[in-house]
DNA sequence: GTATGCTTTCGGC
DNA sequence: TTACGGCCGAAAGCATAC
């Protein structure tokens, strides 16, 4: 059967919620930022509305390039709550939960979701289901989110982004081709700057004329398994299944330094709360980490990572603390300016039950 | 040579 | 004129193994 997939994002998440909680803040720009606290406004956008981005304001955006562009026009500065922001996200999950046979949470404010057995593979009936979500979510958390359906994950996030703003958009097998052709190849999942040019070499801009190359010259090009996948994804019938009940595959923790330094133990004091942070969050969750890496944002902007994996999957925090003392040792040797910012990631994630388990075979 | 795993960098939100 | 976060997962760049 025809797979029915779909994907749902929730529009400008941070700042839509803070609308919904302070409704006088309809029509006015909002900008929903984080404040880094090197000076009064260092930091930046997360989340502008859509009449802030009618000023040209974007997410990722200087606070103090932001206020500029809205300085006539009484924009509302909010400082980002996150907690706030993902105990919404986790009633609206629940809610979509309810509705599909599998959800995939994809982000705080994204999810894809299979509807293949309930809508038993007719697109009518999907659709009638994603409006009956949209409404729920309207009428629960008056919060506006745009739907995509199709028949691959890839085909559901894209129709779900030309929704946008609020809209659901259904791409049908028979349309699925034809929704396509027109679409750049670097919008798709698995495809980046390399691989784009290394497709513009052979004259395929689109995912139509992807789905017209050759097979064999493409091999040869890019390799077996990504050929393989290019193609099958340029027709939309990838089968990517949606996995439900994934938690993250790793978790970080970045700070912006109090002042620029490449001092290991300056850098390392003030990322004590956030290892503090990282093993709270590996206990809470029964994981271990296998890999850890520390990263280091220098004043130009540029990023640098040491990262180290280790034999065995580990949950303990003097390991923890150790490797990342050495790693940012390393970090700091090998740079020639001053971090401005500083993090520190585990990542290689597995759960203790996996880990013992694994041990008895290994043992 | 192709697949796999690890490290580093990139890009989206 | 400049201004500049904190996450996440993906992609690319390698090294090594079969």
């Amino acid at each position: 059967m025809v797979r029915v997939i779909g994907h749902i994002d929730f529009d400008y998440f941070f700042a839509q919620v803070e609308e919904v909680q302070d409704p006088t803040l309809k029509g006015r720009p909002v900008i929903v930022c984080v404040f880094s606290g090197r000076t009064e406004d260092s930091g930046v956008v997360s989340t502008a509305n859509y009449k802030a981005r009618e000023y040209g304001v974007t997410s990722g955006m200087p606070i103090v390039l932001a206020k500029k562009k809205l300085e006539d026009v009484d924009p509302a500065v909010i400082r980002m709550k996150h907690e706030k922001y993902e105990a919404v996200s986790d009633r609206i999950m629940r809610l979509v939960e309810e509705q599909v046979d599998i959800l995939e949470q994809a982000g705080i404010d994204e999810a894809f979701f299979d509807l293949t057995q309930l809508s038993r593979g007719d697109y009518e009936a999907a659709r009638r289901t994603a409006e009956g979500l949209k409404r729920s979510i309207l009428e629960a958390e008056n919060l506006v989110c745009s739907v995509g359906l199709g028949r691959s994950k890839a085909v559901a996030k894209l129709a779900s982004d030309m929704a946008k703003p609020g809209g659901l958009m259904v791409v049908s097998p028979d349309s699925t081709a034809a929704f396509l052709d027109p679409i750049p190849v670097n919008r798709l999942y698995g495809v980046g700057p390399k691989t784009t040019s290394v497709l513009r070499g052979i004259g395929v801009e689109t995912v139509g004329q992807l789905s017209l190359t050759d097979a064999v010259g493409l091999e040869n090009l890019v390799g077996k398994k990504l050929s393989a996948y290019l193609l099958a994804a340029s027709e939309g019938s990838d089968d990517q299944p949606v996995v439900g009940g994934l938690g993250p595959t790793q978790f970080s923790r970045i700070v912006t330094l109090k002042r620029d330094t490449r001092d290991t133990n300056e850098i390392l004091a003030q990322l004590s709360q956030g290892i503090d942070y990282l093993q709270d969050r590996l206990s809470a969750s029964g994981k271990s980490f296998r890999t850890l890496s520390a990263l280091g944002i220098l004043t130009d902007l540029s990023l640098h990572t040491k990262s180290r994996t280790l034999e065995n999957p580990v949950k303990d925090s003097a390991v923890l603390r150790k490797c990342a003392t050495e790693l940012f040792s390393e970090l700091c040797r090998s740079v020639n300016g001053d971090f401005r910012r500083a993090g520190i990631r585990v990542s290689e994630l597995t759960s203790i039950e996996n880990q013992s388990s694994l041990n008895e075979f290994t043992a």
